[in-house]
DNA sequence: TGACAATACTTAATATGACAAGTATTATCG
DNA sequence: CGATAATACTTGTCATATTAAGTATTGTCA
């Protein structure tokens, strides 16, 4: 074998790994959202909440908690945090009472609201820094690594 | 103006925005490697310093941070815990005793070791799934939304 | 040289991520 | 109809993320 390859397994380098850079890449985009956010003190995790309300409407938890990304501990308690500040109103279901229903409140969307156009305006700063086409792609790249495509 | 566009500002889907979309793709890739690290009893971001360190030597406490993606206050605690549990070990700079250097173990090293095999295997089910080449733009693609090329 | 700023962590406090276990409610099957 | 399983959260625990404040050490400049 002339030209045999070297069969040790090597680690890729930390600045080539997909899941160290997958942390990056956030790390690079969050800071003007976070920003954003910081005016109206909510978190990254409730204005995740906040959209998926405002875009889908009222739902149950489980629904809200996959949509947002979130576990359901993690959004039990984000709720319950939500509802006291009254971002959300939560209440059972009528029909099946293990289900609870969370609707967003006029103040959590009002928050929705007020931070649309900055929120666009990110946007159009990721598609600068990549450009437009370079934008879709990674999106489309990503999409296919979600969890659903893989079970 | 008769093509006019909607000037109103609207949010992306929740189901296409890029900090969500990086969100799940690393929830759709982790599994595999927590399933691997689980084996050892260490954490992803153990794994992670340990990784830095085999790949770069000994290094101080912040450019260890940097490289792992962790936040100074994250690593201090997590590389106290992993000196307890004997993967590195903590040493004052002599020259500048406000650094501390890291190293790792010959345990630490020994766990690196007996993954190296399974890691390289969860890579090519990452280039599996992406296609090579799409695995390597997405790789290239994610480079540039690092924080460093952003300051 | 001595006050002050800068650096490199460290500690503290609160929120979230991840996994395991618990509770209430509903569905199913003999 | 009643025991059991399944569902939909909820609670608990530990580790980490994030921000702010604190400490020790070093650098800088009048």
């Amino acid at each position: 074998m002339p030209t045999a390859k070297n069969n040790k397994a090597k680690l890729v380098s930390t600045t080539r790994s997909l899941p160290i850079m997958l942390i990056r890449a956030r790390e690079g985009i969050m800071p003007p959202i976070r920003e954003m956010l910081a005016e109206y003190d909510i978190t990254e995790q409730q204005w995740r909440v906040l959209r998926v309300l405002a875009e889908y409407g009222p739902l149950d938890t489980s629904s809200v908690a996959q949509r947002a990304c979130l576990l359901l501990p993690s959004l039990t308690r984000i709720a319950q945090k939500m509802r006291d500040n009254g971002l959300v109103s939560l209440s059972r279901d009528k029909v099946d009472r293990r289900r609870q229903t969370i609707s967003i409140t006029r103040a959590g969307q009002h928050i929705v609201d007020v931070n649309q156009e900055k929120a666009a305006d990110i946007v159009k700063g990721f598609k600068k820094t990549l450009g437009k086409e370079n934008y879709e792609q990674l999106l489309d790249l990503l999409a296919l690594l979600e969890p659903e495509f893989k079970d």
